[in-house]
DNA sequence: GTCTATAAGGTGATAGAC
DNA sequence: GTCTATCACCTTATAGAC
C-alpha cells in the first residue's frame, strides 16, 4: 500500500528484475500444470519441480495456492494478446474473423486450450477460487460480442434478448468444441467447426449477409 | 463372470434386493457430490456421510473411487432417459426438438447439469479415469446427430465434413451454454439460447427450412 | 529468496472384528 | 454389509536457518 520500498523513479534494481522474472517462470509453470491436471489435482510441489525450486519458494512469491491461480488466470489473458499480436480487440464483423483466427491458432497449442477448458469448467464447483473471475470474464465477453453483433446487424435490430443469446451461443460453441477436440483431436476439426458455428449464428441474425472467413 | 452366486431363476432374495438398493443410494449420493465438487475434490467420506455409512462401506460396494465414478457416469445416462420418459432416441428433426426440450428440463436441475459439465471438462486432464468414457460418449453423440442432420437435409447433401462439424457444434453449444448458465443463471437463458443456437445451425445446413421448436 | 523441517490435516485403500 | 482401526501417502502452509 505504501511505497516505502520503491527505489528512486525510473530505476529498477537487478534484484527486483530477477524477482519479477521468477514470478513469470512460476506463472508459466503453474499454467502448464493446472492445465494438464486441473487446479485441484495440480500441486505446488509439481509446479515447483518444473521451476527448479521447492514449493516453499512458490508460497513466498504468491502467498497461497488460490492466489497463484488467480494470477495465472490474469496472466493467460495477456499471453493471448501477445501471441495474436493484437493491441486492442477488433470491432464489428472483424471481431468474428478474429475469433476464427484464434480457433486456428488454438489448434496448434493444446496445452493452453486445456488450461482454459479445464479451469473454466472446474470453476463452477462450489466455492472454487476462480469462480468470480470466470463469471466476470464470461459477462465481459458476452457484452463485447453482443455489441459486435449489434453492429453487424445494423438495420435489422434483432432485439436485446436475441443479441445476448447469440453472444452466449458463440462463446459456448467455441468452448464446447475445445473440450471435444481435446478428447479426440482426430475426430474434431477445431477451426473448421468453429467457423461453421459462428457463421451459422451470424447468418441467422443477419439473414445470411455477414460471413466471417478468419 | 460366472453365475456361481445366482439364485434359482426368477427368484431374487431380499438380501440381494437391499444390496442393489444400497448401490443406487451410493450412486445418487456420488452424483451429487461429484457434481458439486468435481471428481477430485469430492471424497468418499463426503459421499458416505450422505448415504449414512462410512467410506469403507462404499469401497466394499464399488472397489475403488475410480470404479465408482465410471458407474456414476453410466447411471446418469439411464436417469436421463427415465426423466424424459423416452424409451429410444428420436430420429430426424424430432431429435432436435428433443434436445431443446432437454435444455428446458435441464434449466430446472442445476445439480445434474453441473455433474455433467464439471466431469466432462475434468476428464480432459491427464490420466483422468473418465476420459475414455467421455471420448466414446462424444463420438456416439456426434454420430447420432450427424445422422439426424443428414435426414433433415435430405436433398441438399451438405457433405460429410459439414455434417460432422455441425454435429460437433450443436453438442458444443449445449455444453458451453451449461457452463455459462451455471456461473450466472440470471444472465443466461439456457433453453432460449440453446434453441437459438440449434436453429441457427439447422437453418445454415438446410437453407432455412428446418426449425426445432422443442 | 530459497532452503529444510515440520505442522496439521486430508485422502484412498486394506485388514479384520462383528 | 458395515464397522473401526490403521496404513501409507499426499497436500498446503508456516517457522526459522542460511
Amino acid at each position: 500500500m505504501t511505497d516505502s520500498g520503491t527505489p528512486p523513479m525510473g530505476k529498477v534494481s537487478a534484484r527486483q528484475r530477477r524477482s519479477v522474472q521468477r514470478r513469470m517462470d512460476i506463472l508459466r509453470a503453474a499454467m502448464g500444470i493446472f492445465g494438464r491436471r486441473g487446479y485441484m489435482r495440480g500441486s505446488l510441489i509439481e509446479i515447483a519441480e518444473v521451476v527448479g525450486i521447492t514449493h516453499a519458494g512458490i508460497l513466498h512469491h504468491f502467498g497461497s495456492k488460490d492466489e497463484l491461480l488467480l494470477e495465472v488466470l490474469r496472466y493467460r489473458d495477456e499471453a493471448d494478446f501477445e501471441e495474436l499480436a493484437v493491441e486492442r480487440l477488433p470491432e464489428g464483423l472483424e471481431l468474428f474473423d478474429h475469433l476464427v483466427r484464434t480457433a486456428r491458432l488454438n489448434a496448434t497449442r493444446p496445452g493452453i486450450v486445456q488450461s482454459y477448458a479445464v479451469l473454466s469448467a472446474e470453476s463452477v464447483t462450489d466455492d472454487h477460487p476462480g469462480q468470480e473471475w470466470f463469471r466476470n470474464r464470461f459477462a465481459g465477453l458476452r457484452r463485447i460480442l453482443a455489441e459486435a453483433l449489434r453492429e453487424v446487424c445494423a438495420g435489422h435490430e434483432p432485439g436485446e434478448e436475441r443479441l445476448d443469446a447469440a453472444a452466449s451461443v458463440i462463446i459456448a460453441l467455441m468452448d464446447g468444441l475445445q473440450v471435444q477436440w481435446l478428447l479426440d483431436r482426430e475426430a474434431v476439426d477445431l477451426a473448421y467447426a468453429t467457423a461453421l458455428g459462428i457463421n451459422a449464428v451470424l447468418a441467422d441474425l443477419t439473414g445470411g449477409k455477414a460471413v466471417a472467413t478468419g
